[in-house]
DNA sequence: GCGCTAATGTATCATTTGTCACATACAGTT
DNA sequence: AACTGTATGTGACAAATGATACATTAGCGC
């Protein structure tokens, strides 16, 4: 399994079946019967939200804990220039980091939370979560274990970041996002790529143009496609 | 309180006082009276290193809970080319995020934990570390109030590589090692905080001079000095 | 002082990346 | 077909960084 440092990009819009329910997101959570955890919640309250909702920005406190049953969100952070970086991506099942964060200390962090598609998320206040927390093993393990995964993921970003040349972590990037698509042709811009990298759109393009040279993708307005087998390939080597 | 990106590197090589108890180190954890954790602390063994002693390196389990007394732990990571990027520093008083992670993931963590200075530490099997986080809110807290720092800083340090120039974030480190040790005269040479920031030394040579130009530091040999006041004012700014 | 090693200075060069300023191209609307 | 907004191509340029290859120096042990 490669190690996706950056969270991939939800590239189907709608997850197929009908999801949204606590069971299908969060089954580990579904299945706690600890008297504290069904008190809390039994007591969070439903949310929705449309695509493109900036949740959460600046320095709100924000003291709820989230959970989300359906969609995507994406946290990134804004340079003084306009240039824009995905930091991770929240999906259904997930754990909303920042948020867990903002409630537990007060100090909060300066990035944005955007929903990607449309989500729904469960609502549980920060009283209740203390109280789940508390009262059920389960929960407690299940919100550790998310805090290390996503650590770790930030440290290979971080050494990504650090070490890896543009074109090494954009052919990482096309190469787990064919992957988590089967190989299909990806429906994306060379901007929304270069938010993620933390880049601009003229330096993606380049490199895109230089991997269309190499036969490796095949480039078209809004879309990239797999040139062949060897494109796909040659992206699962740079998919360390 | 400027966000520490990058944590400090420990200049004082002893803390002066009779450190390397745990009431000193781990206050709030000294202060737990739950009878799991006493009894799990009770049974965690004392440990001893010399510093540069590589504690931990690449694929190995680590299947205790470390504790630190006394002294520093640098968390790294190399490249192919042997570029090396500190990570973060585990001081006294800090959790090892690291052996948590393999404590409660199987996976591993490609890094390289190595003492900077001589260490003592108390090691707690995993069951006992289980126990006690079972056992006890506030050790519980203590812990997840850990990661989500942590975590917050791994994004800054993102955010930071991402974003901000070489000088820049040089100019940040001095700024708060400068802060750390009271404007006294640091003893560091140009290859260490090369690795601090994934760089090579003749990049940091050459900013150090650029510094010295401008009037900001004075270097001599494995020494970095504030020129003036000024020049502290100089890199307080930087330091966001 | 001599010799050794680690630390630093420096000069040059190739790459990579970011920036600017446009030219094109494409899709959908009217 | 003309219009419009978005997406992409491109070419030239500047700046930042990494790489290489030495020259120099400071400190330390003898």
């Amino acid at each position: 399994m490669p190690a996706n440092h950056i969270q991939n990009i939800q590239l189907c819009k709608s997850t197929g079946g009908k999801a949204g329910t606590l069971s299908a997101a969060y089954p580990v959570l579904d299945k706690i019967k600890d008297q504290a955890w069904l008190e809390s919640i039994g007591r969070a309250k439903a949310m929705q939200a449309p695509a493109q909702t900036i949740m959460f920005s600046g320095n709100e406190p924000c003291n709820n804990f989230i959970l989300i049953l359906e969609g995507t969100i994406r946290i990134y952070q804004t340079a003084t220039d306009g240039r824009e970086m995905t930091l991770y991506r929240v999906n259904a099942g997930d754990i909303c980091v920042l948020s867990l964060n903002s409630m537990l200390q007060n100090q909060s962090f300066n990035a944005i939370a955007e929903t990607d598609t449309s989500v729904s998320c469960l609502v549980m206040s920060a009283g209740d979560f203390h109280d789940a927390m508390n009262g059920s093993e389960t929960f407690r393990n299940f919100v550790i274990t998310t805090l290390t995964e996503r650590l770790c993921e930030a440290m290979h970003l971080i050494q990504n970041t650090a070490f890896n040349h543009l074109n090494m972590r954009l052919a990482c990037m096309l190469g787990s996002l064919f992957e988590r698509n089967q190989g299909e042709v990806l429906q994306i811009t060379h901007q929304e790529l270069a938010h993620e990298l933390g880049t601009t759109r003229e330096v993606v393009s380049r490199i895109l143009k230089e991997f269309e040279k190499n036969d490796c993708v095949k480039l078209s307005r809004g879309k990239i496609e797999l040139a062949s087998a060897k494109g796909l390939e040659w992206f699962s080597e740079k998919t360390e």
